[in-house]
RNA sequence: GGAGGGGUACCCGAGUGGCCAAAGGGGGCAGACUGUAAAUCUGCUGGCAGCGCCUACGGAGGUUCGAAUCCUCCCCCCUCCA
């Protein structure tokens, strides 16, 4: 029990009340009757990234602790978009599109979760029956002050930014979801604590015990600023190939790896503990523990046999410099006749498409040819054989001319 | 219904007739450093057949030798009063 609580417990900001969750959790136990663990998710962006895996990590210790997960298609608040107070124009999602939506979510959280203890479920399934009336009675449990507690509601109030009035109902209807599912314990990002809040408010209103409230921090990008977002490029997506993810964890600071570490790896807190000593001891070399961190990740999503794959070729691209054998190749011809260096890298570069970003490139000595720095743009490759071409950090590529 | 404020490059944001391909910051890219990083320092950051041309300051017209800057109409966003 203290085990699980633990577990349970990793890596979360609030857990509202643990009173509350050890009598569910001993309830549960007694009656043989697993917990109804709620999350909801946006149907418009299936493309998770570790982000969000955040949370699903969370559902999966409930899973191991025997609970049942309803991974909650938000298809119908979808409409309305969370309020987060930027500009939202949401397009109206169509029956396919969510149902289209919902199988890549099953594809991408089953790599996490167990389907057999999850229950993917829509709101739209309860919300849209609902009658004005029944609308009216759930508006009925919120006031405007408590509304405006929100603190982006209240930002905005106090900015003199706009809220609209279905703006609202986003919240009650996220909470209304609880009601109609009879949640034990909801999930979300801390910015969800408002409306998991609400939910504990509506199920009491339906004569419910009310939910367990549980946060999970949100996840800083690859930046180490800024939260992880695809609008943002500090992502990393689990559907990316290995290379790419092992690459990109990679590249994270040694302070952020700790943190990925603590919200992503399945290492148990102790040896989480023993990680952290070791590197402030200087005992643990902080790249040896990253290494270790996009091994785990990438299999977590691509298998053993991936993820050795990656680190090896991570390995010899950088530690060791090497050329890779397995770089993008591209035949001769794609240069049109064209041998000054500003034109080949413009032509054969997806990071540098233009000419003038090419010579900037070059001049900036960001280009090697065979291995030698290569920094006039004007300069002149020779067709024939191949030519290995390294552009800036990331990209290789190999002209072949036969 | 009335009054006012505003739309500038990837983002924020200065600029109110020529010196503006457009300050400054952020971001991004490259180099040095390193552990692959982070931090730091330096440089770059519209395009093209290379000091010349093209495209660009919400959209369309107009005034002018010349407009992001002035005028007209239109679109969009915001605030206040009713």
């Amino acid at each position: 029990m203290e085990a699980i609580l633990k577990s349970l417990r990793r890596g979360t900001i609030d857990l509202i009340s643990e009173e509350e969750l050890r009598n569910k959790l001993r309830r549960a136990e007694k009656g043989n009757r697993p917990l109804r663990v709620k999350a909801g998710f946006d149907p418009t962006a299936p493309d998770l990234h570790l982000g969000h895996t955040v949370l699903i990590q969370k559902l999966k210790h409930f899973q191991e602790a025997g609970h049942q997960v309803v991974f909650l298609i938000g298809d119908f608040t979808g409409m309305i978009g969370d309020p987060t107070g930027t500009v939202e124009t949401r397009k109206i999602l169509t029956r396919e599109d969510v149902e289209r939506n919902a199988q890549t979510y099953r594809e991408q959280i089953f790599k996490i979760l167990n389907p057999e203890r999850t229950e993917v479920r829509f709101n739209s399934e309860w919300l849209s029956p609902l009658s004005i009336g029944e609308m009216v009675r759930i508006a009925g449990q919120m006031t405007v002050a408590r509304m405006l507690e929100r603190d982006d509601f209240r930002r905005r109030y106090e900015e003199q930014r706009p809220i609209s009035i279905h703006e609202f109902l986003y919240p009650l209807f996220q909470g209304y979801d609880s009601v109609a599912l009879r949640a034990d314990v909801e999930l979300g990002g801390t910015d969800q604590k408002f409306n998991l809040l609400v939910g504990r408010d509506l199920q009491r209103a339906w004569g419910q015990e009310p939910q367990v409230v549980i946060t999970t921090p949100l996840l800083a990008g690859l930046d180490g600023v800024n939260k992880m977002s695809k609008s943002l490029g500090n992502y990393v997506g689990i559907t990316e190939g290995p290379d790419a993810i092992f690459g990109k964890l990679m590249s994270i600071s040694d302070d952020l790896m700790l943190q990925y570490y603590e919200l992503l790896s399945d290492i148990s807190v102790g040896e989480l503990e023993r990680l952290k000593g070791g590197i402030g001891a200087g005992s643990r070399h902080p790249m040896e523990a990253k290494l270790a961190l996009s091994r785990e990740i990438v299999e977590r999503f691509h298998g053993h046999a991936a993820a050795k794959n990656s680190e090896e070729g991570f390995r010899r691209r950088f530690s060791r410099k090497e050329f890779p054998e397995d770089a993008r190749r591209v035949p001769g011809s794609a240069l049109a006749g064209r041998t000054d260096l500003a034109s080949v890298v413009s032509a054969v570069s997806h990071s540098f498409p233009s000419k003038a970003a090419a010579r900037r490139l070059i001049e900036q000595g960001g280009l090697e040819i065979n291995g030698e720095r290569a920094s006039d743009p004007m300069g002149q490759i020779t067709p024939g054989g191949e030519i290995r071409l390294k552009i800036g950090k990331k990209e290789f590529v190999i002209v072949s001319f036969d």
